[in-house]
DNA sequence: AACCCTGTTATCGA
DNA sequence: TTCGATAACAGGGT
């Protein structure tokens, strides 16, 4: 499920284990979300050192810990942190396959599909995973001209696809593609060579809005969007913009550039 | 039961 | 080179 603002939100889950340190209660080696990693050399160096702090970076997750071990998570489609009970610990799901275990809770990364990463560096180890010095999308310093000349160099590609593209835009996903175009009133399938100065402005507005939007409500506490967002009508049959400029279109469902996009046809154009 | 999926990567061919 | 379509990953929801 996760994209930017929902990532965040599974981070702050293990906000509660900053300053305390654990063992592994439960780390299932054959876990295709290990394959990047070699899981001993991990327990080895996580065990017993304190978190120190966690960050994000687009979708990706790094957990910091004492002694200069660096942990590394990627939701993929399903993946969830969460902080649990003790007692717990005998209920834990098949598809919880890494638990780590403080002196009075279990933080635990669970993904079902396990399209998921888990990614590891001890200290010294490079740090090839973590993108340094490039903003993602929800960061005030992502700027316009970053933007505009990744726009350039995949000019004859989809709007949509490039939106997709985590070089470009950290942190974007599907829905969030959708909502970007809709509000920058853009429809997804335009190449990006053929927008005008003032569609890319608004595309830029847009997407640093959306971040922030989504940032704000998604992010704080996985609220629900309000009904003034493309969000809440996109999967809904029968949909209707909530825009009161064209009074209520049906919104489109369409698969463009391998993805279902959700767009209102008579606020989304073509050309600028 | 068939079809869908808020993600990513490899491969093929235009 | 660049791009798009497709499959693959592996499970769960509708």
């Amino acid at each position: 499920m996760p994209e930017l603002a929902e990532v965040e939100y599974h981070r702050k889950q293990w906000d509660p284990f900053i300053g305390r340190s654990a063992r592994v209660a439960q780390l299932n080696p054959r876990a295709r979300i290990f394959r990047e990693v070699d899981p001993d050399h991990l327990v080895a160096n996580i065990e017993g050192r304190r978190l120190l702090k966690s960050l994000r970076h687009g979708k990706r997750i790094r957990f910091d810990f004492a002694g200069g071990s660096r942990l590394g998570i990627q939701l993929g489609m399903t993946g969830a942190m969460r902080m649990a009970d003790l007692s717990e610990r005998e209920a834990l799901d098949r598809h919880d396959h890494l638990v780590l275990e403080t002196e009075d809770r279990l933080f635990v990364f669970r993904d079902s599909r396990m399209f998921g990463l888990v990614r590891f560096s001890a200290k010294g180890e490079e740090l090839t995973w973590w993108p340094e010095g490039s903003p993602d999308v929800g960061d005030e310093r992502y700027s316009r001209d970053f933007m505009l000349s990744f726009l350039e160099r995949r000019g004859g590609a989809i709007l949509k696809n490039v939106l997709l593209d985590q070089e470009g835009f950290p942190g974007v996903g599907n829905w969030m593609a959708d909502e970007i175009c809709w509000r920058a009133e853009i429809l997804p399938s335009v190449r990006c060579r053929e927008l005008s100065d003032a569609q890319k402005e608004s595309l830029y507005v847009s997407v640093r809005a959306v971040s922030d939007d989504a940032l704000r409500v998604i992010g704080h506490d996985y609220s629900t969007p309000p009904p003034e967002w493309l969000f809440t009508h996109r999967w809904k049959d029968g949909g209707l913009c909530p825009l009161p400029r064209c009074h209520g279109e049906p919104l489109v469902r369409q698969k463009i550039a391998g993805r279902t996009a959700c767009f209102c046809r008579a606020c989304q154009t073509e050309a600028g």
